[in-house]
DNA sequence: TATTGTTATACTCTATAACTATA
DNA sequence: TATAGTTATAGAGTATAACAATA
């Protein structure tokens, strides 16, 4: 049973104090557009993406936050589950995910005992990587979620235009071929 | 006259050595493809996105390395060039910059030479922002790379198919409305 | 020698708290 | 009191160097 933790603090440590309980949702920090010239901008496709990219993030984060799951944490326990009993490294590698980093994320889920490293016996060098009963179960209910937010996608921009978007947005990734064999 | 500065050391100081020379264009890093089960990640438009985006400010940041501009940045002079006079704030809202982040950002432009705050006459809290001679000559180049990245991913996947990413990718942003009326 | 996993860093980005000057 | 700009700081993400165990 994985419990929801509490959102890790941030930034500058708060003086001990008597703890306003402050009204979060006063925060109108999004009140009034200062409308300024973005037309250009706009018209940008990385900047477009990076818009919805973090978007999609923040809606991702909302949803998951019970679930105690980061896009990334998502990602690396799917890919897992999908293809138990691979390298450490080869998870890693799919993921586009350094095997240097991937080593504390890969920590903490086996600290949360989500996730487990099996000595290979084949390659005494390599670990082979599993999901535990736990981190089936947690992976469970994260594709649930996951469903609904593409459906909640699916409802933004439309069913054809959310597939239409797939493909194109792979479309993207042709760019570095582009520029690999220039 | 900008410079491309060398570009900043990162990671774990390097142990003073004879220094290798390394071949750099070595790194297989991205051989062969371990072909691992990804379809389910596939059809995640949050992970599509996400791996649509980096490769876009990859490809970016090979573009800009002459200028020495990151996306954020090159986004910041093309802002405060199309609305010249704005407030700190305003331009820093924007582009969906906390204002306490775009301090040192601004800092940074104008120790470069690229970018002035002037104090405001009417209020002598604010600063509004200008690009200098310098700045508007750099944001001029870099509107012309930009230009040539938009043309390869028009390159990349065709002409409607980038309008109509553009558009698909607004209405992405309709999520954050979806969950605010909720 | 090369590969797998690891530790130790270090820079960037982003977030919060609190201060100063001004309104 | 509220706002604009600022400083200080902390955490997450991501990058490199180097080492140990194993091949």
């Amino acid at each position: 049973m994985e419990r929801a933790k509490e959102p890790k603090r941030r930034g500058r440590p708060a003086r001990i104090e008597p703890a306003p309980e402050v009204d979060v949702e006063t925060g109108a920090d999004l009140g009034e557009t200062v409308d300024l010239d973005m037309a250009e901008l706009s018209g940008a496709l990385g900047y477009a993406l990076r818009r919805a990219q973090l978007a999609v993030f923040e809606d991702f984060t909302a949803r998951f936050a019970a679930l105690d799951l980061t896009p990334a944490q998502f990602s690396v326990i799917l890919v897992i589950g999908l293809n138990p009993g691979r390298k450490q490294t080869e998870i890693a590698r799919s993921l586009g995910i350094q095997r240097t980093n991937f080593v504390v994320m890969l920590d903490h889920l086996e600290r949360r005992g989500l996730a487990e490293r099996r000595r290979s016996a084949a390659d005494g060098r390599s670990h082979a990587i599993f999901l535990t009963e736990a981190g089936e179960a947690l992976l469970e209910r994260a594709r649930l979620m996951q469903v609904e937010q593409e459906r909640a996608l699916v409802e933004a921009v439309g069913e054809e235009e959310h597939a239409l978007l797939l493909t194109l947005l792979a479309r993207v990734l042709r760019l570095k071929d582009g520029r690999a064999n220039a």
